[in-house]
DNA sequence: AATGAATGAGGATTCATTCAT
DNA sequence: TATGAATGAATCCTCATTCAT
């Protein structure tokens, strides 16, 4: 039999990586990083421990691959490399898109809010989210000064700090989480 | 010399006691729960591992013990047994003991949000939280239907979301975040 | 174009084969038998792993074709099966060829010095090791009682002893030994 | 029961560390540093893994704790810190000192050949190993100068040599090895 | 009350070897 | 012939916990 060609074998590659990254995500998320287990990883995605490490240098470096992809698909929605303006509408469609994510990605964000507060581990990631994090602020800031606010930098800051903190209860609880309402109230009230 | 009454012996428990957990909850908080070896917390605490099992009967009865005196604290503040209305300057009361507790206590609130995501260890807390929260929850939304808001539940929780976001913002990075102008504007805008 | 004959795909084997046992000798020699990983040995040789178990059995069958390589080689300048007397013109061309054997084979003599002295690895070798050296010896001893030496065994196993330190010290730091002028002492303080 | 006292916890360190290194130098010495598993040391050493990692915090840091013991012994006896001149008596007693050293110090100095030619291990000692040797050949040179020698400095390395050609034979297999007539060779020829 | 030596289970990681293609 | 994905045993090391003194 002819031997696999490259193609195969990336192929095979990049099923098994996905499916690795889903498996470790989704145990990070429930169980916390430290206390999950290359091997329960490994079992889990029903691969064995030896094969994990094909893919991935060590478990730190799993953990930035799923980071990082989390990561760049949040940059796929927020990216504001257009003019750098917010308008009421993009403002409204944005916050739609945050809640939709959040939602879409529930692991993900629990996996954000467990790590942010591990020094050890967040410094590994910090530089990144800033990248992300900073323009977003500056948007917000933009925003409502132009709507006439008095302390634009503050309620900017506050808009960010509700969106982690409406995160962090839906996330933690999402079935009994009023998530419609409350981002009704969020348009009302802070756009 | 007479030799120690058995309340002297209660109170150098006690100091040591706390002595210990001062120090655990300033670990567990900066490094993780995980990551932080008794050992370490035993050095830190200038004992011996085998004293702070005279203490403690395990890692986890030490990290449970912290997080009752911190919740023991917190609902010295809350506890609403009295009326059960809150007034307008009670709420406004209650917005700066937060923001204060915050503030002296960013270990523990460090501690909380680290742990908050993690259901095996949070399981443990879960009913103990929900006593206190629960209370408050029904507080706020009553305080928002006196003040006809067309949805006072959404209102509460949206609340208690901001509160948390605040928190889980300031205590990552305290000396960069505009602590007191976000209050002002909460009062401003939730009060 | 016609088919390769069994001929062709034989020397293309042997190349092959020497190729591997060259990179792998070098490896061996440079990080030690057991820091050495096959894969390293593939990727240098710009091979598959899987593709060197097709020339060798396993890691330590490596190893063995590599030495016994090495030993023939010794064994093609010392072969004594003439006469077995030694000449004080042979015994020169022989220290000649020793130190020429040395400075071209430095990788095999590093791999040599840093195996005899484990027992389980060594006690593969052993055998044919004894091969060589006994005869050797035996010619050497003959050599000196000819020219009149009081103790002809010792003085054969000095020279013996003297060779390998030479070696040793060689190999290990081949730019900062003075061999030439070593070489020369030993042929005027020995032959 | 009294606790121990500082005193007698010392004296439990001092001969468990001794009763680790004598079992971890003796395997080395046998089976190579490599091949030489923590757990086997523990099992021979009739103590827990876990033990060990009290007393050494790496494998590679009871590797090294070894050599500089070992290394201090030789230190002891071959200390040329008095006028740094070598008369024919000191030189006669140096020489019965070294293979004294060899034949007590065996497993020592089957280690220290097995790495010497382990870069990677070896780069670890060479400094403190270039400390001894360099003052040595320094005091042999000036010897074989003073003797009137065409060339001190090729005969001091030579001398070098030999004595490590001699110990790489006779740790190699100290029963059959011709020691004693050897030694006085060496002394009748060399000095 | 107090110490730290001692244990052993568990965790991350490596690597020789196999095998489907 | 040739590839590299896959396995699993073995390795180094950590750490909560126990216990003799």
């Amino acid at each position: 039999m002819s031997p696999r060609t490259s193609k195969q074998f990336e192929e095979i590659r990049e099923i098994r990586k996905k499916q690795i990254m889903d498996v470790a995500m989704y145990l990070f998320a429930e169980k916390g990083y430290s206390n999950t287990s290359i091997s329960l990883i490994a079992t889990k995605a029903k691969i064995s421990k030896g094969l994990l490490y094909n893919y991935f240098t060590s478990k730190e470096d799993l953990l930035i691959h799923i980071f990082e992809e989390g990561i760049q698909e949040m940059l796929s929605f927020f990216d504001p490399n257009k003019d750098g303006v917010l308008t009421r509408d993009e403002f409204i469609f944005f916050i739609h898109e945050t809640f939709n994510l959040m939602s879409r990605k529930i692991s993900f964000y629990k996996l954000y809010f467990s790590l942010v507060m591990q020094p050890s581990v967040w410094s590994v990631f910090e530089k990144k989210f800033a990248e992300i994090i900073t323009p977003l602020i500056k948007m917000l800031t933009a925003y409502y000064k132009n709507k006439g606010s008095k302390n634009p930098e503050a309620e900017a800051v506050l808009m960010g700090s509700l969106l982690d903190g409406i995160g962090f209860n839906y996330v933690f609880n999402p079935s009994l989480y009023p998530i419609e309402q409350v981002k009704e109230m969020v348009i009302k009230r802070f756009v």
